[in-house]
RNA sequence: GGGCGCAUAGCUCAGUUGGUUAGAGCGCCUCGCUUACACCGAGGAGGUCAGGGGUUCGAGUCCCUUUGCGCCCA
């Protein structure tokens, strides 16, 4: 019975299979289960949790690419044995996810305020059961082989009872407290944020020059600039340098805020740069983070001159209640018809915007909770400096040690309703706090129950950051959080290292004492081909889903893995895709191939045996030095490269060499097809191995094809562990055999290759006919005595010779007429093709490969006479001293042709 | 202002204990539908590894410096 298979593979009428396959037969989970009975202990976990998705996300490339990269981390470590736990799961995203529930509220003309806090969380609830499965959806469709029925969501019950369990640990310690500082408000969403939800943006803008009138009533006037003339209204002083011979005389003195009339100081603090603006700084410690600081150095008021929506407040005298950006052109109006202003002038200004949604962020004083952030970073930073944590790539460690060691303290509430209640009460009666892990019904300070829940919700992070052990079943010491924490690597883009990575050390280390994970890889971001950042206006967004209809989820994660370099950024095109959408292909019909040549040979090794070929030796001895390559390669992860490696030899060595030669030792028939088929099956499906974290589909649907076509007959083609796995999936990692790399192999098929291309050159330099078979003579010098003979039909078949017509001698007494001369290395050939040359152009060709050679053997000589020889490894001079050899034995063989 | 990184073929990028003739994909040129694959095969062109200096027998790789670019933090 044949094996039939379609010429190009199907990805789309296999992925899905496949990915159902796996799943059911659950391979997605640990093999080692510390909850099932027959667990154990002595087998060693491998665990990552995943960075969770929102739950309000749609697939884009950056979840591409960490499923990727973890999946391959993940099913490398499975195949090697470990019991494996890859954690899946979403986050509530508070803001994100409040938001769409708010607009649809909108639209049936309601609001969370209509219809209150308790309808409103039900509301976000079914929302999230009818819509919040989608990027999971997604997710599966990349191949990831994590384990559903583990799958955790940062809002359900048990990670409920972590966040609550984290909270009023800190508040016992003291580690957070609540009070009022200017923290970034977010006018829009009517929310506080933390201080990386903001991000800095250069805008054109004007710096607005005017004069801060002396009270004394003199006339005189301090010039001072700002980019933000509103502000005026909170203004509590004026700040000028110390030593600024301009202003010296002011300071102490008493100065009017424009347009209101409140007298306020000048006051001298070396902050101010004498050189920026007019030297002169108005200090408005209600809006400005450094002005606050400035504030607190000279115990100035703190003015709130706007409001939770951004409106001026009574503070603003006439100008209460307009909008900020209002009230700046009214005030400047106003102050220029008082003959206030001095100038305005162009300048670049760097405005604060939400992470979300890009509105313009008010530093604001707001009565905040906050975690006191010191004790947890210093050992969040001495787990890394002591090596407990590596991060890779390495230098991202110099930039954790930089934000760790210039950390603030963490605002961590938030005046939303979806999300984790901050768990404290506050008492009418006594006006004390209550934190406990139970609900309290009555103060715990007096005891009574006229108490009440603080409205604001933690921040998203504040959970996320405890993802690694709350997801195993922390606080509680669950079987799976004993055996499998601390997780193994932590895998995330670089860009949420401050927000999510360093989060989830602090905590991991002040709440179960052990940092989470001992590895964090950081991968970098995904741009368009161009290095463009990819963004919906500029119209350069690539959808993972998209390319995965049209080109393979294989491809995709190919090009993902092996075209990112960690910590780097990526360049992803849809070239590159398609490129190895046709790597997948051509592995499909190498497989074909193999099958059919499988099914060519016997099936029984008969007597005797027959050595191995030179294309055998040669391949062997690839083969073997990839594996050992690419465990290097995994081990320090170098993926990229391992994956390269494993493409090229896929492609090179095996499809383009020994596939073709491998054809014409099936056809040979006998012991010899057999082992040849023997020796393809074990070869493939190491690859196969190799291949599988890389392409998961492909090589899996290949090696059930294998499989069933090997097992048509009696089981006398194994792989090189000597046995079948039920799936790929669950094969084991290919070793690398422990013995000395086959040098004479590759050096002699090196030789078999030269030969073939030189040949090759030569016919399409001379448009010999691609069907034209030549005769040849070919001579292979004394020291090679019979060693091509081998190779007759090899060199024939893959050069386009005539078998028959082929002669393969030792030496050649006289130069054969009617031929020209090819030396490839130390062998000559003689192709009958004088007529279609020019005598001059031979000579040409052959001065020109003489002049190659002596130029060659004159920077070796040069080397080897210098101290090369006697400072460099022996090894290597040896190497040098053959390739002199090998060039002086090329340029004798030239020079007799030429004479 | 502080910190981190990058500069290699026309384009996008690999190149990790420094090993001497720097690779890939795409693009380009010439041939070819040879019974695995045209999502392919064969052959070819194309690089002073940003500039300068240093260490070394040997530097794309390590050190210093100049120039240009990017990112993070303030």
């Amino acid at each position: 019975m044949t094996y039939e298979l379609p010429k190009a593979y199907d990805f789309k009428a296999t992925e899905e299979r496949i990915y159902a396959m796996w799943e059911k037969n659950g391979y997605f989970q640990p093999h080692n289960d510390p909850n099932q009975p027959n667990f154990d202990p002595a087998v060693k976990p491998f665990a990552i949790t995943i960075p969770p998705p929102n739950v309000t996300g749609e697939l884009h490339l950056g979840h591409a690419m960490f499923v990727s990269v973890e999946d391959l981390m993940i099913r490398y470590h499975r195949m090697k044995g470990y019991s494996t736990l890859w954690i899946p799961g979403t986050d509530h995203a508070g803001i994100a996810t409040q938001l769409m529930v708010e607009r649809q509220l909108a639209k049936e003309g309601s609001s969370r305020e209509a219809i209150g806090r308790e309808a409103f969380l039900e509301r976000t609830w079914q929302w999230k059961a009818e819509k919040g499965g989608q990027i999971t959806r997604q997710i599966r469709r990349l191949g990831a082989s994590c384990d559903w029925t583990r799958e955790r969501f940062t809002l359900d019950e048990g990670l409920s009872k972590a966040v609550r369990e984290a909270f009023v640990t800190l508040y016992e310690k003291g580690l957070v407290y609540r009070g009022p500082r200017l923290i970034n408000w977010s006018p829009g969403l009517k929310t506080a944020v933390s201080d990386l939800e903001v991000e800095y943006s250069e805008e054109p803008g004007t710096l607005y020059y005017f004069k801060y009138m002396l009270a004394d009533g003199s006339g005189d006037y301090i010039p001072v600039a700002t980019t933000r003339p509103e502000t005026i209204l909170g203004d509590t002083a004026v700040a000028v340098h110390p030593e600024d011979e301009r202003y010296q005389k002011f300071i102490g003195k008493q100065v009017i805020v424009p347009m209101l009339g409140r007298e306020i100081p000048v006051i001298a603090d070396d902050y101010v740069t004498r050189d920026f603006g007019t030297g002169a700084l108005k200090i408005t410690p209600g809006h400005d983070p450094n002005d606050y600081e400035i504030g607190q150095r000279h115990n100035l008021p703190v003015l709130s001159m706007l409001d939770k929506e951004a409106r001026v407040t009574e503070i603003g005298g006439a100008y209460a209640g307009l909008e900020r950006f209002e009230a700046r052109r009214k005030l400047w109006a106003d102050m220029k018809t008082a003959g206030l202003v001095i100038k305005e002038e162009p300048y670049t200004l760097n405005v604060p915007r939400s992470q979300r949604g890009g509105e313009i962020i008010e530093p604001m004083i707001s009565e905040q909770w906050f975690v006191k952030i010191d004790p947890l970073a210093e050992k969040a930073l001495a787990a890394v400096k002591n090596g407990d944590t590596k991060i890779v790539p390495d230098y991202f460690e110099k930039v954790y040690y930089n934000w760790m060691e210039n950390i603030t303290d963490w605002c961590i509430s938030r005046q939303l309703w979806w999300g984790h209640r901050i768990p404290v009460w506050y008492c009418a009666d006594c006006g004390k706090q209550t934190c406990t892990r139970e609900d309290p019904s009555a103060c715990a300070h007096c005891g009574s129950a006229n108490i009440s829940q603080d409205a604001d919700v933690l921040d998203t992070w504040f959970s996320s950051g405890l993802w690694p052990f709350s997801t195993l079943g922390w606080p509680d010491k669950t079987p799976d959080f004993n055996y499998f924490y601390p997780t193994s690597y932590m895998e995330t883009g670089y860009d949420i290292l401050f927000f999510w990575v360093a989060r989830m050390m602090m905590s991991g280390l002040e709440f179960t004492g052990q940092a989470p994970f001992h590895t964090i890889y950081l991968h970098g971001l995904i741009r368009d081909e161009h290095g463009q950042k990819m963004s919906k206006t500029k119209g350069n967004v690539i959808d993972p889903l998209i390319v995965m209809d049209e080109l393979g989820t294989d491809a995709l994660r190919f090009t993902l893995l092996v075209g990112s370099t960690p910590g780097k950024d990526t360049n992803l095109s849809l070239k590159k895709v398609e490129a190895n959408r046709n790597f997948a292909n051509k592995l499909w019909n190498a497989a074909r191939l193999v099958i059919t040549l499988l099914e060519k040979a016997p099936a029984e090794a008969g007597q005797p045996d027959e050595k191995p070929t030179l294309a055998d030796a040669f391949l062997l001895t690839r083969l073997n030095s990839l594996l050992h390559d690419s465990e290097r390669l995994f081990q320090t992860f170098q993926y990229g490269q391992a994956g390269q490696n494993i493409y090229d030899f896929f492609w090179n060595d095996f499809a383009d060499w020994y596939l073709e030669i491998a054809k014409l030792q099936i056809a040979t028939g006998g012991a010899r097809a057999h082992q040849t088929a023997a020796l393809l099956v074990r070869v493939f499906d190491s690859l196969l191995r190799l291949l599988h974290p890389f392409t998961p589909f492909v090589t899996e649907e290949i090696y059930g094809h294998l499989k069933a076509a090997v097992s048509q007959h009696p089981a006398h083609f194994a792989p090189q562990d000597g046995r079948w796995a039920e799936a790929l999936i669950i094969a084991r990692w290919p070793e690398a055999a422990d013995r000395p790399s086959d040098e004479t192999s590759l050096r002699e098929f090196a030789i078999f290759q030269e030969a073939v291309r030189a040949i090759r050159n030569l016919r399409a330099e001379k448009n010999v006919k691609p069907g034209q078979k030549l005769a040849a003579i070919l001579v292979e010098g004394e020291e090679r005595r019979g060693l091509y003979e081998a190779e007759k039909r090899n060199l024939a078949a893959l050069a386009g010779l005539d078998e028959t017509r082929l002669r393969i001698v030792q030496t050649l007494e006289e130069k054969p007429a009617g031929h020209i001369a090819l030396v490839a290395g130390p062998l000559t050939i003689y192709l009958p093709l004088a007529e279609m040359s020019d005598p001059a152009e031979e000579h040409a060709r052959l001065t020109k490969d003489l002049a190659e050679a002596e130029s060659q053997i004159a920077r070796l000589e040069k080397l080897l006479a210098s101290d090369f020889s006697a400072k460099a490894p022996a090894a290597l001079v040896q190497k040098e001293r053959e390739k002199l050899a090998a060039y002086q034995q090329s340029a004798a063989k030239l020079r007799e042709q030429l004479t």
